[in-house]
This record gives structure tokens, C-alpha cells and sequence, in this order.
DNA sequence: TTTATATTTTTAATCGATTAAATTATGAAT
DNA sequence: ATTCATAATTTAATCGATTAAAAATATAAA
């Protein structure tokens, strides 16, 4: 292992001075650079970063909890995360809560520990337990590291938020079904818990509140999307004889399993039945019928998520923000027959 | 910031009783013991896990470099990375080339300069200069650190490796659509750089031949899968006339996006014109006609490179080794219109 | 030449842990 | 009570960098 110490002695320097030239926050002769950079270069000499580290107190390492790094939601907010951290010369260390609060504290523990520069925090809060949840977050952390919450707003004093109004959008493709005649939509919610869930919900409600539509709660199912599959909810909801003239889904993967039980029930899409999702992740474009679902900007959540969490590490004094990212509605054959769609096949 | 030093304080104990309480390795009578830990519970204490990396010369981090994590076969690999370190106890500290092995070698040393326990490298080397390109890298990493090399075998002295035998089972599924009857398959290859490209095609090559049938290099098209499309390639292939009754494309996206190209110009799928693919990703199940594929162990590649990756961490002196994973002949509409296929909804 | 000033380089402390070696405490055996 | 073996604890060196402050050297002005 080359320590700085043997570039030193093979350039007839001190170790300070090789660390001037490396870090080039100090004054040396061209000459003696020259030769400290070609003992660099023969040696094979690499800063060894931990060493740096202890002594900067930096690791230029930010940490990310992401709920479930393996789904496809989560996959196109990481590379946002990544494509960010990258071109700012940032590394980040992932990791996934898989849902579970004790698990995302424990990470944050770990993240403690391993001094990251900032972290970056997808939440699993519960919605019932919000506010003393996100208490307990905030104790956990030193107010010296910056933290960025994903899609959750934890604490408006001392935490920014990259989010998406949820509620909103959800009411506007609720709205979509209902300028389409629609006037009994089934809803599928993932688990109530979790803060965006509940979120859409209260966009669905509200949206056939606006229009003078009644709210049955026998048409709202809620399923762990971990588990349980919308799928089978659909075919239980079909084989009970519930009658619904569209599904609204909270999500895509949702909404595709309601079509594919549709599909094998012989139910016309979206004639008899039509379906709408949440998200836009590229599967939506791929399936028969094309699912119209609400675009949320993922790969820019995670961008934007690390370039607030690098602007609080290098600005400790500035206050936190929140930002909130615009969505988009995107009609498919789903919910209207005659568009012309076609299969998205970039990034993937 | 707590240090161990103010926990030691507390406790009334020197720091070396507080760092043997922490790493359990020397003996500590009960009752310091139960004094240290009350103290690092009260003062919320995290060991600091640089200070400590220092020291023991481990970061229990693992690097790795995929060629594009943003890519869905990666995103797979990265799955099964994720699961393993996690449950092993590691951190891994993800990187992308973009299939540029300059950046490549860069990401190694900044990898080296982390001083990452070990390296799990999806190298993106070029088939005509493997071996240089191969010494290269092996040059720039000290024999101290354990390196696994994914999908491609670097240097059976000094590195493990994890693949599978892309050859064997391009074979295996071009022989596929010649036991259909096929007999001019026109081939949708990747950069023919790129090593399991040129052995997939190699496969092809091996298969046409031991049926007696004639290798004609107008039916092999090469796509920069980066930029260019399978989907225009086949138009194009179309329009100038070419005839052909099968297509193998060397992955599944490429396959999609021939069958898109087919589908438009209304060509039956498979009567006239099949289709195959590699890798198994998921859109293969749902688009339509599914897609006849090869099925690639992505998640278990990026499990066993880890847990390899971990076994020479673990015995330095030990051999390296070659790990060749299993695929498997997934037969679906695109090839045999016959079959009832379902659409993948886990996982993602 | 001398002195003052600016620039370059070195010395030495420091970051926060681990750990070998030294020291002290504990307890059993004589 | 003394001795000896063992267990528990502390001292102090160390990992490899950064960075004030001190020292050495170069440059300019008188």
C-alpha cells in the first residue's frame, strides 16, 4: 500500500507538501509539483479516502433509504439519484427499508455511523403516526447532517421535501374516468398506512365529491402490495358480483393486475370497464390495453432530491425548502379506445 | 458529536474498555460492561465507522461497477447484490461505466482510493483486445483486493469469475426456431465488442452450421443498443426486402422492438415471421405475443458474485474461481403460437 | 548589505477508532 | 499471608491523511 508518506520520500518533500499538491489549496513551487505529481504517478499513489475522511469529516458519500430499491418506482428514482450524485462527483450508498420503520432506523443509524455527507429518505411514516414518527426521525438525527425526504413531508423546520401532490392528481384522472361517463369506480389502494396511499385516496374521494358522485366504501379495496395482488382482488370483486363501470388503481402494477383479471373475465376494456393506474412505469405502455395512468416525474425526484441534499451540505445555514414536482396525465387505451398508443422502448 | 473518548468518560472507563465493550473481542467484566453501554445508550453514541475503517483497514463495503444500473437486466443483477451484502453485513457502493472502459477504469480508482473491501466488475472490455484490456485491469488493482469479475472471465489467475455460457444457450435457442422449422433467421446483434454479443452470435453461428445451414452476413445486423433501435433495424430490413422467417435478437429489447416493427407492418407473429430474444426480462411476458427467450439467472448473477466476492475477503489466500450459473428455455408466443401465456406481474 | 515582506516548505497536532503491551485487580492455592 | 495465575483494565502507538503554526527560503525595498 503507497502511503503518502513514500510519495513524499521519493519526491524529497513532506508529507504536507504532497498533500498541498493534492488538494491544491496552498501554495508550491511548480517545480516541486512536478515532481510530487511524477512520484504520484510512478508509485500508483491513490488517496486513501478513508484517512481524508476522519480528518475532513466528509466522506463525499451520500446516504440513500429508498422503500424497495428492487422495484421499478424506486429503480427510476435511483438513477436520477445516481445520474445527479455522479455528475456532482458525489458517491451514494443505497439501501432499502423494505417498509419497515424499525428497519429504515436502523439504517439511518448506520448511515450515522458511516458519516455520510447527507441522506436522502424515502419514508415508510405511517399516516396515523405521523407527526411522532417523524419526530422520532428527527431525534435520531444531528441537526449537522442534511436530510431530504422523498414524496413525505416529515418536518418542515428542519428537513426538505421533494414531493409530488399526490391528492391533486389523483382527483384529476379520477376526474378523467368521470368525464368519461364513468360513475361507479371501483378504487384499489395500496396499504392506508403509507402517506401517498392515503393521499390518493383523498384525491379519488374528493373528485367524485366535486361532481356529485357517492362514496361506497364497498368499492374501495385496500391490498399490501408487497403480498397481496390486484390481481386477485379484482377476480374476487368480479366473482362477488359487484358491479363497477371503471377501476382506478393507486398504482400501475395495480392496474395491470386488474386488467389481466378483466382480460380473463371477458370484460371489455374500457367499453365495460376501463382502468387507470398511477405512476406511468414503462410496463403501461407495453401491456394490451395501454394503461392511462398519471406520469410522476421519478427519475427527476431523485435528481432533484440530491442536488437539495448537496446545496444543504454546502450551505449548512440555509433554510430547508420544499419542492414539489408536476405530474402529468397520460391517456391510454385503458380508459379511452381510440387513441393510437404505442410501446415505449427507451430507458429500459 | 459523541466520541468514544465522552462515552468513556461517562462510563468512567478508558476508551479501549468502551471499544472492547463495542467489538466484543476481549473480555469485560459485567458490571463495566453494562455501565459502558448505558452510557452509549444515553448519549446516543454510533461508532464512527471511518475512524474505525482506518484502523482496521475495512470499510465492509463492497464496489461495484455495472455497465448501466439504470438498465433493467442490471437493475436485476443489482437485486441480488443488494440482498446478499445486506444480509452479509456489507454496504456496497454502486457505480456505472456506460459501457465506456475508460470511465471504467476510473470508477476502479476511485473504488481503490475507498478502499472498498472487494470489487464485483460487470467489465464492459472489448472482445479484440480482451487480453491487453484484461491486463490492464488487473495491473491497476493491487493483488490485495478480491475482485469478481461478472459475465465475462478477466484473468483465471488472480480473479473470480460469475457467468453464464451465453454460447451454449444462444445455441440452444436458435436450434429453438430451426427444430420450428426456420431457416433463414435474420440476427439482431448488440456491439460486437462487447464479449457475451460476440458469443451469443457465436452460438447463432454454431447452430445454423450443425443443421447444415448457410451463414449468410446479410441476415446479422449489429445495433449500438445504446442509441440505435432493433426497431428501426427491422423496418429497415423490411422495406429493402429482405427475407427472412424467423429474427433472433441477442436481447429481449431488441426483440420487442422487432416485433413492434413487425406488428406495424402486419406481419404475423409467429406464422410468418418468429421471434426470439435473451435475458428474460420481464416485458417479455407482457407484451404481445410474449416473447420465446432465454432465461438469464440476473438476480442469483449478483447473489453469487457477492457471496464469492465475501469468500475471498474472508480467506485471502484462496484460489480464485469460475462460477457458471444455469439458464433455461422460456417458450412463449412469439415462436410457438400454441402456448397460453401469462402475464409477470412479481417483481417489479 | 541589510531588513522587511512574501512565498514556500516543514513540523507537529489532530481526526476517532483499534490493539499490542503494560499494568492492575481478582482469586485460588499453598 | 504470600505467591502465582488469570482476568480486567489502561497506556500508548498506530492507521493515513489534513492543516494550523513555525521555520526556512526567496524576493523586494532601502
Amino acid at each position: 500500500m503507497v502511503r503518502m508518506k513514500d510519495v513524499a520520500e521519493r519526491a524529497g518533500v513532506s508529507v504536507a507538501t504532497v498533500s498541498n499538491v493534492i488538494t491544491g489549496k496552498r501554495n508550491v513551487s511548480p517545480k516541486v509539483q512536478k515532481a510530487v505529481l511524477n512520484a504520484i504517478d510512478e508509485m500508483d499513489y491513490h488517496v486513501n479516502m478513508i484517512a481524508r475522511g476522519l480528518k475532513t469529516q466528509r466522506t463525499n458519500t451520500i446516504g440513500v433509504i429508498l422503500p424497495d430499491v428492487t422495484k421499478l418506482f424506486f429503480n427510476d428514482v435511483l438513477k436520477g439519484i445516481m445520474n445527479a450524485a455522479s455528475a456532482e462527483g458525489y458517491s451514494i450508498s443505497i439501501h432499502s427499508s423494505n417498509y419497515d420503520f424499525e428497519e429504515e432506523k436502523r439504517l439511518i443509524s448506520t448511515l450515522r455511523g458511516m458519516h455520510v455527507d447527507g441522506i436522502i429518505l424515502d419514508s415508510c411514516v405511517d399516516y396515523n403516526h405521523l407527526h411522532e414518527w417523524a419526530e422520532e426521525i428527527v431525534h435520531m438525527l444531528p441537526s449537522s447532517i442534511p436530510v431530504v425526504s422523498l414524496e413525505n413531508v416529515l418536518d418542515e423546520e428542519s428537513i426538505s421535501s421533494v414531493i409530488i401532490d399526490c391528492r391533486y392528481w389523483s382527483s384529476q384522472i379520477t376526474q378523467h374516468l368521470i368525464d368519461q361517463g364513468c360513475k361507479k369506480i371501483f378504487y384499489i389502494s395500496g396499504p392506508a398506512s403509507l402517506v401517498h396511499e392515503h393521499e390518493r385516496l383523498l384525491g379519488y374521494k374528493h373528485a367524485l365529491e366535486n361532481n356529485g358522485l357517492q362514496i361506497s366504501d364497498d368499492l374501495i379495496t385496500y391490498h399490501d402490495f408487497l403480498s397481496g395482488s390486484a390481481y386477485e382482488v379484482v377476480r374476487q370483486a368480479l366473482s362477488s358480483g359487484l358491479e363497477f363501470d371503471a377501476i382506478q388503481a393507486s398504482n400501475d402494477q395495480a392496474a395491470i393486475g386488474a386488467i389481466k383479471a378483466l382480460k380473463e373475465a371477458n370484460i371489455k376494456i374500457p367499453e365495460e370497464v376501463a382502468v387507470i393506474g398511477f405512476d406511468d412505469v414503462f410496463p403501461s405502455s407495453l401491456v394490451t390495453p395501454a394503461v392511462t395512468t398519471i406520469h410522476v416525474p421519478r427519475c427527476d425526484m431523485g435528481y432533484q432530491s440530491v442536488m437539495e441534499c448537496i446545496r444543504k451540505i454546502n450551505d449548512e445555514t440555509s433554510a430547508p425548502r420544499r419542492i414539489v414536482l408536476k405530474c402529468k396525465t397520460i391517456l391510454r387505451n385503458s380508459s379511452v379506445s381510440s387513441l393510437e398508443t404505442s410501446w415505449d422502448l427507451d430507458n429500459w
